[in-house]
DNA sequence: TCTTGACCTTCCCGTGACTGGAACCCCCAT
DNA sequence: ATGGGGGTTCCAGTCACGGGAAGGTCAAGA
């Protein structure tokens, strides 16, 4: 398979995989005109990959967690940590999110939204709450 | 006010503040010696600008909010309409996020978390689920 | 056989909103 | 004179890629 085949088939485009390969996330074979060649143990770790992102996992911890998925001897415990860190930030985020959208909310329910400009979201900004 | 004081007051660390300088919200005068003298219009500029990045508005948010801050000729529309498409996008992200959340609670709790290999959250990744 | 067009390669720059650090200047107290 | 705590500029790094240039490769059609 080329780049384009793997795209294809992992969703992911041709440059994240170029990088990943980069930051040695993965390691195609190269042919001898120099493209690179995937074989399904590769397409296997960039659906991992893809998988893990779209889990919020940031590249280090899917390198670690790939690095777990690899090892026959790890420990469940040690993936379980890294999930629950990773919980654990995602939830903070949130939280931080929802205290953004209840501040937002009111003041965009607060302004009247017309030609006038008089604006409750300026005065609050502004200090002059 | 030197940097030192307006960091203080304002809480915004002086980096950031000579960053806002840098790239046009703020312009401060300038003492003798090359000092930046700030006053205390441009304090209140920057506890604006910490109140807005603190409601998760994006630089050119900010950069547009202050503007319509200064306009007296503005309508409150203008301004409700930033704050409306911002508010779309943190309710987007917290969706997401909590999708995220679901997903890794629900792996987190199936994975047993000892000492043995077997892990629903690799098998998940995996694509062995 | 030639050409076209789709694919592949590397390399470098840009993103957002800063942060860290180096190298240097300024001012006040001892 | 010196020491320390300000200040200044400029450059590089962050994270996870994406855009685009310049060029090599391959298969199909005229």
């Amino acid at each position: 398979m080329n780049i384009g085949d793997v795209a294809n088939r992992s969703g992911l485009p041709a440059k994240t995989i170029r990088y990943y390969e980069d930051i040695g996330l993965i390691a195609p074979q190269r042919d001898l005109n120099g493209y690179r060649r995937f074989r399904e143990r590769d397409l296997h770790k960039l659906n991992f990959l893809g998988r893990a992102r779209a889990l919020g996992f940031t590249i280090e911890d899917c390198r670690t967690l790939m690095a777990l998925y690899e090892d026959q001897s790890r420990a469940s415990a040690d993936v379980k940590q890294v999930a629950r860190d990773h919980l654990v930030r995602i939830e903070t985020k949130i939280a931080d999110l929802i205290a953004m959208r209840e501040t937002l909310t009111e003041l965009v329910d607060a302004c009247a939204g017309d030609h006038r400009p008089d604006c409750p979201i300026l005065r609050d900004l502004g200090g002059e709450s």
